[in-house]
DNA sequence: CGCATAGTTCGTTCCTCATCGAAGCATTCT
DNA sequence: AGAATGCTTCGATGAGGAACGAACTATGCG
């Protein structure tokens, strides 16, 4: 009868199929809309009204409201780590589906997390920035190497400029049970892929998909 | 509307308040029968029965029939890291309690998280262990070191025993947001803690209280 | 065998909460 | 100003599911 934090009350939240929708929509990294949010989980927009409000004054959502617009996305990266947790039991739990899908298979390989890129790919990259020892990890954090700056900064991404949220993050990738790059820097190199135009958001998900010139430009850029 | 894994239904099972506490309560790592979960719960045996068979489909429990007692437990670590995780974000959002409570803050110091050992003593002692190179972790991964088996062999603990389960596991710790040592070995070090009495479990709590002289021979043997 | 303990199943009651239509604000466009 | 869009609030409806008591099954003890 103890309880410390009320966890029923977080998971409960997303324990409504529409909500739980809404909030995958939402790992894309992409503010929406209620009515794209609406449309996202097969609801009308009166309930996806009342679901936004309920999330809201749980605390898993942030708005910004620009003219009459009202944009809704993830409270954090810690939110959207809970979410992963979730997503990995469930997967591992769920049913296995019969045939797993195209989709599920970009999924895999490349997609986003929030405002950063995950799946194997990520992964493999984080691994070989460490070993090339652009970055460090000694512990769960990881830090900048001394050559990072000018390594970056030759790719056209600037890792001294902002101070408000860790530049480097871990997070635990769901489909592949290891870490890949979060925090700014991982931002900045997801921004720097879309535009560049190495890959393209598949729409409606979070997949994101290569081209094979894209492709070949991220790895001589970050695996090379 | 295209969903991968169902969240939702593993998020509700989390969602209801007797689930949760009995979720909470199983994270001590000790299975417990029915009854003691339905009195964790602070429900009737029915309710309770009806609770964990629903647990059990949904792949969160696993169950051990001895006799006529049945034990419940949790089905693996990726369920307890998805409890510390939802755990985390109703810490950081749940409303700030006035006081943090005694409990609270032995909590954050040392607690039993599954089977080993979380809180900050524990990020502590990962952090020297790696510092001291006993164990190496290159990724998420952690590695023994060479030093490793002379190292825990003089302390008492035996690191080629058994192959069932990873010798060593990153376990991101809610408190602190950093990791502690989960795995094999981390469950063996909480044994050797108990068994020495360094310290003891606070009754009906995942807290775990430290000995003056017990404090002592725990950081002489881990962090010294 | 008979009795006690541990759990599950059944049936009923009750209440929460998700849902939508209609109406109400707010903002922008013309 | 008036019309159109984006979103929220209100009210009514309905379904799912959490709760418990009573009856049933299974194991252990004498």
């Amino acid at each position: 009868m103890r309880e410390g934090p009320d966890i029923a009350r977080i998971a409960s939240l997303v324990g409504d199929p529409a909500r739980a929708n809404m909030l995958n929509a939402l790992m894309g990294g992409t503010a929406l809309t209620a009515s794209e949010l609406a449309l996202e989980a097969g609801v009308s927009l009166p309930t996806a009204s009342s679901h936004l409000s309920k999330l809201m004054e749980g605390g898993l959502l942030t708005l910004a409201s620009q003219g009459r617009h009202r944009y809704y996305g993830l409270a954090g990266p810690q939110v959207a780590g809970m979410i992963e947790a979730i997503t990995g039991v469930a997967e591992a739990v769920g049913p296995k589906r019969v045939r797993p899908g195209p989709r599920d298979g970009a999924m895999r390989v490349a997609r986003v997390c929030y405002d950063h890129l995950a799946g194997e790919q990520a992964v493999a990259m984080l691994d070989r920035l460490v070993e090339k020892e652009i970055l460090l990890r000694d512990d769960k954090e990881i830090r900048l190497g001394p050559s990072a700056a000018p390594h970056f900064a030759a790719i056209g991404i600037d890792v001294d400029a902002k101070p408000r949220r860790p530049v480097c993050r871990a997070c635990l990738d769901w489909s592949v049970r290891r870490s890949h790059l979060a925090g700014t820097l991982g931002a900045a190199i997801l921004d720097k892929i879309l535009a560049e135009k190495w890959a393209r958001r598949e729409k409606d998900s979070r997949a994101v998909i290569f081209s094979p010139p894209g492709k070949q430009a991220f790895e001589r850029a970050f695996l090379g």
